[in-house]
DNA sequence: TTCGGGGTGAAGAAAATCTTTCAGAAACAT
DNA sequence: ATGTTTCTGAAAGATTTTCTTCACCCCGAA
């Protein structure tokens, strides 16, 4: 079949010499802005080069295409390869490991999922998140459901050691309406919520939505129906190769905000640190080394 | 017609509440590896997304355009305009965030973490590892101190669900002790434990090492003290640009460990799973869609 | 001038792609 | 549980694209 070793535009100059007047005018045109021109139809490449249909098939066909479309294929995986090659390095991530195993698969999919959650992350929606998580006259409640409320406790026990007024609502037990009894109007909420959404988180949402309260939603690329009700909405890409849902992009988000918050109320929470290290101290709770 | 001002990306986002479910599958085909999915005929992406074709026409529409050629047509545009702009270059995760913008800083120091702990991970020892969780005659204890025990509890809802005999240990609270009462010989004991390492997981360590147990650690890069009584160590790197650590790394480890684990164990986990769904869709505890 | 050989594009045939319709299915509300 | 509304994909029709054929043209050689 064809060469697989080099790019499409690196044929094309090979192969200039054996082409004919028409033949190089289009390459020409191809070149141009490459590879945009040739994902157009056929019928647009050869207009826009100027030329006629057929020289445009018997060029690839010179090029060692069977047809246009086989041709104008091979472009787009090469523009995918350019466009992802950055990012997704396609090296081994472990290295005595064979390239399907599951360690690699699934830590592909993950850096994948991180990488397109992050580029579609909105910036104004994480300043506003983190003005609203400063605010010491806001009280913060965290809440998770099934699954999330691990995640929502990790978020927990680090805003807690940055601010005063931060409380850890368990959505999916019953009794979480107790713990938003004293929500007053301008609180913030912030919800972990993905597939299965689940009612009681829904119920909660509302709950403190009707009451005022300004909800920052952590979910997955589907988004939870708290969306509706959420100032601050974070998707994040939670897919991959196994028959559960991976975390770790909200989990990268969680501690982004956490990091961003820490440092707008740095001189605040220095203060509460160093009262912490100094209990810390006091129980014996750390090892002082190794 | 169309609105010019924003990215077919961005609107598939602003639209993405108005979207019907198959029309979200598709969109979310479109962002995977934008905007290559795209560029490819009607039916191709149709397929890879899983959708019929009519499906993807009333989608473009909805986003203003008279048809799948125009909506092409906006991509290769859009394209065009990506290529030639030089900028595309910097290596940013956040393309609306200047370079130094904290998430891009973190984001690029976790990749970097996952990057280097997962190169290094030993293969063999990650086998072992899942025979040990696999293994139903062994009782699983997942222990954490003050920050990790979130990782813990994540790590105990997922094998909660594989198979029976899990424990969640607080190493920090009072009681580990009792809920180590009846550990037996051979049963396995996860402890997740990074700086600053605490003096009780190390306890714990030790007396469950002394009744005969078998030791999954997971730790950052400097090994907690536990490693001693290790059988499988797991090292994560936990550096960003904060004042905190990043667990990031260990929950992907985890998150790994549970995939592996489920994939052996299926056959009997089939059944726990089925059950489970059975009870959530009779408590009605999660919505069915959207 | 006439002849031959390759290059070129118009036109139509073949094959897809794209669009529309419509009936069944699924979710939601009552 | 039942009815209403909305969504979905199969299938068929409309359109476009892709490919092939073939006549024409240009150019150099006899």
């Amino acid at each position: 079949m064809t060469d697989e070793s080099q790019t499409i535009a690196e044929r094309l100059q090979t192969a200039f010499d054996t082409l004919t007047r028409a033949e190089r005018q289009l390459a020409d045109t191809l070149l141009q802005n490459y590879p945009v021109t040739g994902l157009a139809s056929i019928t647009h490449l050869a207009k826009a080069a100027d030329v006629s249909t057929p020289t445009v098939v018997r060029m690839v066909q010179k090029l060692g295409f069977s047809g246009f479309p086989e041709f104008q294929s091979a472009l787009r995986g090469e523009l995918e390869a350019r466009i992802s090659d950055p990012i997704t390095k396609r090296d081994t991530w472990v290295h005595s490991a064979p390239e399907g195993h599951i360690l690699n698969r699934f830590t592909d999919a993950v850096i994948g999922n991180i990488h397109q959650s992050l580029t579609q992350i909105d910036l104004d929606t994480f300043e506003r998140a983190c003005v609203l998580l400063a605010d010491p006259d806001r009280r913060v409640f965290v809440a998770g459901g099934r699954i999330t409320h691990a995640l929502a406790e990790y978020l927990f026990l680090h805003m807690q050691v940055l601010r005063a007024g931060v409380t850890h609502v368990h959505a999916m037990s019953s009794t979480w309406a107790h713990d938003l009894l004293d929500l007053r109007a301008g609180d913030v909420v912030v919800i972990f919520d993905v597939r299965r959404y689940e009612n009681s988180t829904l119920k909660l949402a509302e709950l403190a939505r009707d009451r005022g309260a300004r909800i920052i939603l952590l979910t997955d690329q589907w988004r939870s129906p708290v969306h509706e009700f959420a100032d601050c909405t974070f998707c994040g890409r939670i897919v991959v190769p196994s028959a559960w849902d991976s975390l770790v992009t909200l989990m990268l988000m969680a501690e982004a905000l956490v990091a961003e918050v820490q440092e707008r109320t740095w001189n605040s929470t220095r203060a509460r640190m160093q009262d912490l290290e100094g209990m810390f101290d006091r129980t014996r709770l750390f090892r002082k080394f190794t």
